[in-house]
RNA sequence: GGUCCCGUCGUCCAGAGGCCUAGGACGCCGGCCUUUCAAGCCGGAAACGCCGGUUCGAAUCCGGUCGGGACUGCCA
């Protein structure tokens, strides 16, 4: 039997990095498998469910390369993947497991259910053993599923192993809300059986109402997938990945100028490993080499710092054409307007050298904004730390000098004029170079020098250093 | 409280009885390179939670213990 994998995300906010990364252990194993990856709207919640939020998990799964091959959007075989279009259905079907007595009216009021609770946690007991089937039947209320008492309740999790649980412990839970709406529980196995799922990978937060699902599923006379409960993300302090660690949203990585391909990578191996020693990886190796069965049972942390690195990484990787494209509009956006053609050249010149300082985009912008941009007086740190020492003043107008008589404002020629520098007044490199960095291009952290004054062009330079020695008098 | 899950460097991952004086990666520290910052290179500190047991031999198996977590909703 070939393989069919879901993943079935609620739209009631932006798709978190937890959620991504279950769905990319789907992806990965229905491909590798040769399988189908099926995406469908788990959207039974009419009230927090919006179509923006829809559209936008939908794009970070497009933007993860997540590509499904049925479900929402692209359709297929089974009807709908949206929910909320069968709604009445999962109803009918709640009734008729009434008429075959797997499942009954209640209409018991909430507080004799939590007096049930308290009863049940007082004597140390699961709820369970309380929230059953009361004396007299109601024709109206919710509907709960009638759960059988005897035995335990089995299946091999595919990254757990083994597990068992009393079926005295799970209790006749809801499957039909009394405004007629089916809860998560019967939609998604429903679904899981109309579709013919053929693994459930999920994270470990469902792992204790797998019970549910597997007295549900044979109530309905259907056979019970394959379960592969995934291990929960953390922030690095090992509270649950929430809001306080900052972004948790697909989207936000994405805005924050990280690569589709390094956000792969990185969440692909928190919680799984293409092999020792490898780190960074691509997705076809990954592909080829995923199974569930190699996923790690325990809680990852989301570190950010690695995260980082590894975008680096893959900047560096990265074409330069292409990195020049898309740094462009960073560029663009902190000058405030578009960049002409020959700026975009000048860009593109120094981009590789930029491309080698860069972890996230939005860094290669500020490196560069000095070339199309006049900045304003000096009087920060950097400036104070070295523009203030002795004989600056002199570096400078030397500069100035050397660069002013200069044939060709290429970079060999100003390299040689500049490297003369040093000798002849007697200093060191760093010491005669720095100065001049601050000058040219404002700040003391800068590409290269020689191809940045390459790039900034004669005038700019010169007027640059003029300016910055006028300052200092 | 109850049910269940998890426990190898700060973090991610490797390790499925001897190959482990525990390996790789991020981060950290030191050095080299160097006009800055990066990158690169070299080196370093850093872990099998604890206690028993099984075994000739345990990070690996078993039990207990401690610690962390999830669930316990007419949310998913």
């Amino acid at each position: 039997m070939s393989v069919r994998v879901r993943m079935a995300p609620s739209p009631t906010g932006y798709l978190h990095v937890g959620t991504g990364r279950a769905a990319l252990y789907n992806w990965l194993y229905a491909r590798h498998t040769g399988g189908t990856f099926i995406v469908r709207i788990d959207d039974t919640d009419l009230e927090r469910s919006t179509k923006e939020f829809e559209d936008e998990i939908l794009a970070s799964f497009r933007w993860l390369g997540l590509d499904w091959d049925e479900g929402v959007e692209v359709g297929g075989p089974h009807g709908t993947y949206r929910q909320s279009d069968r709604i009445d259905y999962y109803a009918s079907i709640a009734h008729r497991l009434v008429d075959e007595g797997h499942a009954y009216f209640d209409n018991r009021p909430t507080e004799e259910l939590e007096e049930l609770r308290r009863k049940a946690q007082k004597e140390g007991k699961h709820p369970g053993h309380y929230i059953r089937r009361p004396s007299t039947e109601a024709s109206e209320g919710v509907i709960r599923l009638s759960v059988p008492q005897d035995g335990p309740v089995e299946f091999s999790d595919v990254v757990r192993g083994d597990m068992s649980f009393a079926a005295a412990d799970v209790d006749d839970f809801i499957i039909l809300r009394s405004n007629g709406t089916p809860t998560y529980h019967l939609a998604s196995t429903v679904d899981d059986i109309d579709y013919e799922i053929t693994h459930v990978a999920r994270g470990e937060d469902l792992l204790p109402s797998t019970p549910k699902h597997i007295v549900l599923t044979k109530a309905l006379g259907a056979e019970e997938p394959t379960y592969a409960h995934l291990p929960l993300l953390f922030g690095t302090d090992g509270k649950k990945l929430s809001k306080r660690h900052g972004a948790t949203a697909v989207t936000d990585f994405r805005e924050a100028g990280y690569l589709p391909d390094a956000m792969f990578n990185y969440l692909a191996n928190l919680g799984w490993s293409l092999d020792s020693e490898t780190t960074i990886f691509t997705r076809d190796k990954a592909v080829a080499a995923f199974d569930l069965t190699d996923v790690s049972k325990n809680p990852a942390a989301f570190d950010v710092a690695k995260l980082d690195w590894m975008n680096g990484e893959y900047v560096r990787a990265m074409d330069p054409e292409r990195f020049a494209d898309l740094v462009r509009p960073q560029v663009e956006s902190s000058l405030g307007r578009a960049l002409t053609r020959g700026e975009f050249d000048t860009f593109s010149a120094i981009a590789p050298l930029v491309q080698e300082r860069t972890r996230l985009l939005p860094e290669a912008g500020d490196q560069v904004v000095f070339l199309f941009e006049e900045f304003e007086a000096y009087d920060d740190t950097s400036w104070n730390k070295v523009m203030t020492k002795d004989g600056v003043a002199e570096t400078l107008a030397a500069a100035n000098e050397a660069l002013g008589d200069l044939g060709d404002w290429d970079i060999p020629a100003i390299e040689s004029a500049l490297r003369a520098l040093p000798e002849l007044l007697g200093i060191g490199a760093g010491k005669a170079f720095q100065p001049i960095r601050i000058a040219v291009t404002g700040s003391s952290v800068s590409p290269p020098l020689f191809e940045s004054i390459a790039a900034l062009g004669r005038e700019r330079t010169l007027q640059r250093l003029e300016r910055a020695t006028n300052q200092l008098a």
